[in-house]
RNA sequence: GCUCCCUUCGUCUAGCGGUCUAGGACGUCGCCCUCUCACGGCGAAAACAGGGGUUCGAUCCCCCUAGGGAGCGCCA
């Protein structure tokens, strides 16, 4: 039989981070098994549903690389089949009509709470055969009174619920639409679900859901609750912690690899490995090798992670996800030196692609004035000798990083100068800062014309600012 | 309150009765490398929640306690 696995969120916010390694796991469960994917969106609460987050949903996905093999299934076009489940189980005595108010139901539970009992539906309808079509009603599930269900999850071992625990749960409201409890069930036996991988806040759901199950004649998929994420104070995950939405992620210069690498460690490992590839995750992953404890997501590694990537990947693969960025920026790729090159040159330091943008913008656009700090300490009129030496050797050399290498070298021998006393405030002459790749290279992919004007107006602004120095 | 789940360094985790004076990673703190920023290298501090059992021997098995979480909706 091939597994099947699904993700099945309820469109009522964006993909969130831990919706995100739901939906990472279900999908490597399907792909080392040579499985299928399907994505189903929960949108039967029409209040709370939207189709922007239907799309962001959508979004965040594909930007993660989860592609998925069939869907998206939408349970508001399948009304029509769970109302007709649910006409089955009323016919075959599996479900039956309740008249009761939400004010004797709210009274119920009152008084249940204060008897320090849980509170749950005490089957007053039940019995009643007497409930005419015409009056307001829900449909409840009758659950059955006694015996016990195990529940064999694939993460937590056996756990076994009690019917008596049990009440006899509404699955269609008094407008007639069905309820998540009896849509989920429906689908995952139409959709051929073999593995149910969800997060555990759904573990207490499924009893009642194998007990439907069973009165429909089917046979209960696997199940796997995984554990949830929690926030750097121990509590849910929140926006409190910086970072909810997947697709903030992008916004902050993470590439989704990193971020993919980063979810599947939490609550997952394979020995000491840190760094997986895609394909290594399909290879090795197992969902039974899954915590059951809650993990709390670290910012600081994910970072890291991120950094490893950026420094490891392929050039032209983090050069089209910078590009992205840059253009964030306001900039045009096509006005400097090669991304590629711009890439090499800077992948070992930018955690970030944001970073990387950032510390980019030179190669791209001129930069209005100096940083002051490193103007005041580097472009000094003590300088001003050496770079115009330094400018009139740029200017006839061959433009080659081991010809500028060795023009920035010489000159700063032949005025007895140790490399960084004439390096730096060439960095500054033709980046404004103090931040860039090695000064050979920097200067090389901001180009000749460009490096020299700049080398110029530097001279400038130091003797500009000469004062009483030589 | 009731039911269910969880518990190894600050964090993610390895460990599947002796190999544990408990390993790796992030972070932190030193040192080294160095033209800036980084990368990198070396090193340090840092944990089996507590109490009972079982056993020749428990991080690992059982029980209890404590702490944390989830569920108990005409939400999903």
């Amino acid at each position: 039989m091939t597994i099947r696995s699904r993700f099945a969120p309820s469109p009522t916010g964006y993909l969130h981070i831990g919706g995100a390694r739901t939906a990472l796991f279900s999908w490597l469960h399907a792909r080392m098994h040579g499985g299928e994917f399907v994505l189903r969106i929960e949108d039967t609460d029409l209040e709370r549903s939207s189709t922007e987050s239907v799309n962001a949903i959508l979004e965040g996905m594909a930007w993660l690389g989860l592609e998925y093999d069939e869907g998206p299934f939408y349970q508001t076009q399948r009304f029509a089949r769970y109302a007709e489940v649910i006409q089955k189980l009323l016919k075959t005595g599996h479900a039956y009509r309740c008249t009761c108010s939400k004010e004797r139901l709210e009274a119920l539970r009152n008084e249940q709470m204060r008897n320090k009992q849980k509170p749950r539906y005490d089957g007053h309808c039940r019995h009643r055969a007497d409930v005419p079509d015409d009056v307001s009603h829900v449909v409840r599930f009758k659950n059955p009174a006694d015996g016990a269900v195990p529940v064999d999850d694939l993460i937590r071992g056996n756990v076994t619920f009690n019917n008596a625990e049990l009440d006899d749960l509404i699955i269609a409201r008094s407008d007639g639409t069905p309820t998540y409890n009896l849509t989920v069930v429906v689908d995952d036996m139409d959709m051929n679900i073999t593995h149910v991988i969800r997060g555990d806040d759904h573990l207490n759901n499924t009893p009642r859901q194998i007990n439907i199950l069973r009165a429909l004649g089917a046979t209960p998929p696997q199940y796997a609750h995984v554990p949830m994420i929690l926030g750097a104070d121990g509590k849910r995950l929140s926006k409190r912690h910086g970072a909810v939405s997947v697709m903030q992620y992008r916004e902050d210069g993470y590439l989704p690899e990193a971020l993919i690498n980063y979810l599947v460690r939490l609550g997952w490992s394979h020995g000491d490995q840190e760094v997986f590839s895609l394909d290594e995750m399909i290879a090795l992953f197992d969902i039974k090798d899954v915590n059951r404890a809650a993990s709390t997501f670290n910012p600081d590694k994910l970072l890291w992670l991120n950094q490893q990537y950026i420094k490891s990947s392929d050039p032209a693969h983090v050069a089209h996800h910078l590009s992205w960025h840059l253009g964030r920026l306001g900039l045009d790729p096509s006005a400097g030196p090669g991304l590629v090159e711009v890439v090499k040159a800077q992948q070992e330091r930018a955690k970030t692609l944001v970073e990387m943008a950032a510390n980019s913008v030179y190669f791209y656009r001129e930069f209005d004035s100096y940083d002051e700090k490193a103007a005041a300490k580097n472009l000094k009129s003590d300088v001003l000798t050496p770079l115009r030496a330094l400018l009139t050797r740029l200017s006839a050399i061959d433009w080659t990083c081991e010809q500028i290498h060795q023009a920035v070298v010489e000159t700063a021998e032949s005025h007895e100068l140790k490399l960084g006393k004439l390096a730096q405030p060439l960095r500054v002459a033709v980046t404004g800062g103090t931040v860039s790749p090695p000064i050979d290279q920097t200067v090389y992919l901001i180009g000749r014309e460009r490096s020299l004007a700049r080398l110029n107006r530097a001279i400038a602004h130091i003797e500009g600012h000469a004062g009483g120095q030589a």
